[in-house]
DNA sequence: TCTTATGCCTAAGACAATTATGTATTAAGC
DNA sequence: GCTTAATACATAATTGTCTTAGGCATAAGA
């Protein structure tokens, strides 16, 4: 698991991302997916998560389905059209600060 | 000027390693090498940059010497051996996450 | 002389995350 | 049949880092 720290601010980007290159997904299986992505050094806390998603909902950048899986209950989130193209810029944006941290620290990032 | 939040848990990490690079240097200094170093990209406050310093001297990473120029005053900051040793520790592991960070949203990080 | 730059610092508040809960269903092991 | 782990949603209290807003003072340039 990574130092905390690094991780704050970037919670949105992730989603968003994750979101965009997979489609539909529902919150415990974006956890599940970013644990995998990452070998098991980022683990979304849900604490996180959920208000985060709530947040991007209510900004427009993704709508919800809720579809029933027996009797249990699963909420899908997927982008909105806005919520695309707030991906890329997320990503790009993310890209960039990484550039120029790498100048700052003096560290190739293969 | 980037995002500020991705900027979050990376200060001390910066500090450090500016300081690891450049050798003994006061606060005021520390922002413009980094506003340099950034292209103007990241501007440290002082509001975060002088608690964070006094942070790292009470861990005992840094220490201080204080030098009159003129009738002002300026606190030089020093790396001490464990904070060298911090140093690294702290960009092996900002290297570290940037590239599980590359995995999760799969981007090239040149 | 007024603004900008240099130089240190602290305090209040915002914000995002962690930690701690709460509720409930389903599958697996014993 | 019972217990535990996994699945699945969610909120609330707390923590920590940062921004914003102050405060004080010297030096240089327009």
């Amino acid at each position: 698991m990574h130092s905390p720290e690094l991780l704050k601010g970037t919670l949105q980007t992730i989603v968003l991302k994750v979101l965009k290159d997979h489609g539909k997904m529902y919150g415990y299986e974006i956890t599940q997916r970013v644990k995998e992505l990452s070998d098991d050094r980022i683990l979304l806390t849900e604490g996180a998560l959920y208000p985060t998603l709530h947040k991007l909902e209510a900004e427009g950048l993704l709508k919800t389905e809720i579809v029933n899986i027996g009797k249990r209950v699963r909420k899908y989130y997927n982008l909105t059209t806005p919520g695309k193209a707030e991906a890329r810029e997320r990503v790009t944006e993310f890209v960039d600060f990484i550039r120029t941290m790498g100048n700052v620290l003096q560290v190739e990032l293969s």
